[in-house]
DNA sequence: AATTAGAATTAGATGCAGCTAACATTAATA
DNA sequence: TATTAATGTTAGCTGCATCTAATTCTAATT
């Protein structure tokens, strides 16, 4: 059962010991998101939304969505609708959520360009843990709205 | 010039945007980050210790290697020593210095495991602008002792 | 100096996620 | 209904980063 947590990785690295435990890919996250996003108003989505909103070829997505399909996180058949199943539908909003924690995140700290493509990059495979911390980081901040401006104007003093 | 700000991509659209602009992939980040850390004390560094510190096989590290001298980021000939350039040796200490930003920050909000590979996940190719907002918020934090215990103590009391 | 042990290299395979081009199906319209 | 337009699917290629197995080179030991 070696430990690893004091080791380093390469990105790949960590990427290949999650694969195994039944984890999704970054891509495959990166997916579920948008089509629980894209589910959200009418239940189901098509192809070629969820190509189309992810800026990627239709094969690309007809790919994704195959595998998908075998992990039971939606139910697809060729020329139909997409639709979640129950646990495509819970782990979708989960990763909505982290989604947007971090999204906060990042403008609470002052990030206003390059949102949307940071918060893509940082959202996979961090730790539960971490998006804890920052998910409690983000809620502290938003009780406490003088706290988290003290360092926002020394900020703005900082860079002008 | 397409301005796709406002739009979703999956994390490998993300790369390959960036792939472009003569920027480093992960995986060259990450190996040039370590051949840094390693050459700091004796100046250089062989394979097998590239690749026993980043727990990769050598032959992964080699086609690396091979590419970052490409890059003119390091000097490598066959069976001897790795050298960084200046340029690599820059690039290095950038990205060595992004890693400690970040792995300060994690420690910061409160994560304790899993910090390496979290740190790891999170410092590629997010923009300067992320990594200054939360250099800046580390700094601020580090000046302001008081200023952020108020929050460990509150996050302290959530969870015991 | 010859042999052996340890490093480094090459060759070739794998998996992920993207693409284009060509083909098939469904839906819309004349 | 027959044709056309729009969508979806298949096949096959690319590039990145990993691996194993086999080979070559260097260094160490006798």
């Amino acid at each position: 059962m070696a430990d690893h947590s004091n080791e380093f990785f390469t990105v790949r690295g960590y990427t290949m010991q999650n694969q195994d435990n039944q984890k999704l890919t970054s891509g495959m996250e990166d997916y579920l998101e948008m089509i629980f996003r894209l589910c959200g108003e009418k239940g189901y989505t098509r192809m070629s939304d969820l190509a189309g909103a992810l800026n990627v070829q239709p094969p690309s997505a007809h790919k994704m969505v195959k595998k998908l399909a075998k992990g039971n996180y939606l139910n697809y058949e060729k020329y139909g609708l997409i639709h979640l199943t129950p646990a495509g539908w819970e782990l979708g909003k989960e990763l909505l959520a982290r989604h947007q924690t971090l999204e906060k995140f990042l403008r609470l700290v002052g990030v206003s360009a390059n949102i949307l493509e940071d918060t893509e990059k940082i959202e996979h495979n961090i730790s539960k843990e971490t998006l804890e911390c920052i998910f409690h980081f983000v809620r502290y901040a938003e009780i406490n709205p003088h706290w988290i401006s003290e360092f926002q104007s020394y900020k703005q003093n900082k860079q002008p």
